[in-house]
DNA sequence: TCGTTTTCTGACCGTATGGTCAAGGTTGAG
DNA sequence: CTCAACCTTGACCATACGGTCAGAAAACGA
């Protein structure tokens, strides 16, 4: 209760804001696009007047790119995921997991990021060809290695990758289809965890990963 | 050079005009989205005055509807090849075929299709719920009876289909990303049957997926 | 307490959009 | 040739949108 860490009235009151007007932007660019999307709209499902949002974002494609660069972190933290693997089921299993886990935690912040790909990246091809292009040829590399070490066969690498974003991904951009052919209900935990698994299995043994067995190493 | 088949030129004409609409209608709502798309600009792009656009679509929900459902015609037809197929090898194997071939001929659909799903599914919500529904119960029947008659490994049928929907259509929506891994370059006529082979490997192999050998039948 | 900085907000503005309309042009059957 | 049905289009309209702004309110340092 003392006064450590107290953050002034005003800082506090800023980050709840943020926070809230990007919540509710995410939600609106990913149900309605960017185009569809009003300041009003977010305005609204965030509790504030609208001229509020243009004090902390002044125009609508910044708040924009905030948005889709918040998504761009998260994507990015799940891909680390991949490394120090020892071997593809290690690896690509926890970067499926994670990406799953992704879709199921932030659908809203998947669908604005297909969306932003689809439309040809206008704010955020930069990205693509520096960071995400570095991340791809960092683990083609180490996919490549894996294969060259007989630890799977050999797949081209690159639409391996291909494979894993758009399998994962699809449960988010296409949850309500998804939704809709289970009867109308979200999947819930365990079907979850069976999509999951499904997925993981195929992948892995469509690539013919194989387990390090430490006792037949040198 | 004989008459026969002559149409009117009314008639003609009308057709010449709906395709070239449609056409321009499909392109800016896939690089646009629905909300982004204007009625000048799919004007300007089929070559007529906005007016005459309102002449043959009364509003620009109705030219969306006619343009979701025209892909949703392809879409079904593209299904068809899954059907009559003696065991997954052939019936899988097809339907990769076919649905790669369609995100490379058709990629503003795909992207238009995924854009609608994306957002809810707000103008083709009844087909989802009728005809794609009986159709994926279909499919799931036989991929079952596959599984039956140990043509290949139990894997849920439901999220095979999924895969198969996801690693085909991302190579359409999110081409833009695919393009700028690649140098910047499309996929050409070899990477694209790269790509199709990839696909097709890894998931035949990765549901065991074997071929009938009549030798073996009683 | 006082003055300054930051935050908040209703009212307002210019523009672009979907859609309308009336008048003129074109086509084709009788 | 005539006339009705159909097609074309520039000009126009109401609305909704992104963005602005002046002034009120709150927070803060001294």
């Amino acid at each position: 209760m003392s006064g450590n860490q107290r953050q002034s009235k005003r800082i506090q009151t800023r980050r709840e804001n943020e926070r809230l007007i990007l919540e509710a932007a995410e939600k609106v660019f990913a149900e309605a696009g960017y185009g569809g999307a009003t300041m009003q709209l977010i305005a609204d499902m965030a509790g504030l007047p609208k001229a509020n949002l243009h004090y902390y974002f002044a125009t609508k494609e910044e708040l924009y790119r905030t948005v889709v660069a918040r998504i761009f972190e998260i994507w990015l933290h799940a891909a680390e995921s991949f490394d120090n693997a020892p071997g593809p089921v290690e690896g690509i299993g926890a970067y499926i997991d994670a990406k799953m886990e992704i879709s199921r935690r932030h659908p809203f912040g998947s669908k604005v990021w297909a969306s932003e790909v689809m439309h040809g990246a206008p704010v955020i091809q930069d990205y693509l060809e520096t960071t995400l292009r570095e991340w791809t040829d960092g683990r083609i590399g180490a996919i490549q290695r894996w294969i060259d070490d007989g630890l799977m066969d050999p797949v081209d690498p690159r639409h391996l990758l291909y494979m894993l974003w758009a399998t994962t991904q699809h449960y988010a951009d296409f949850g309500h289809q998804i939704e809709t052919l289970n009867g109308g209900a979200a999947l819930d935990a365990g079907q979850w965890a069976g999509a999951t698994e499904t997925v993981k299995r195929i992948i892995l043994r469509g690539i013919g990963a194989r387990e390090i067995r430490p006792d037949l190493a040198k």
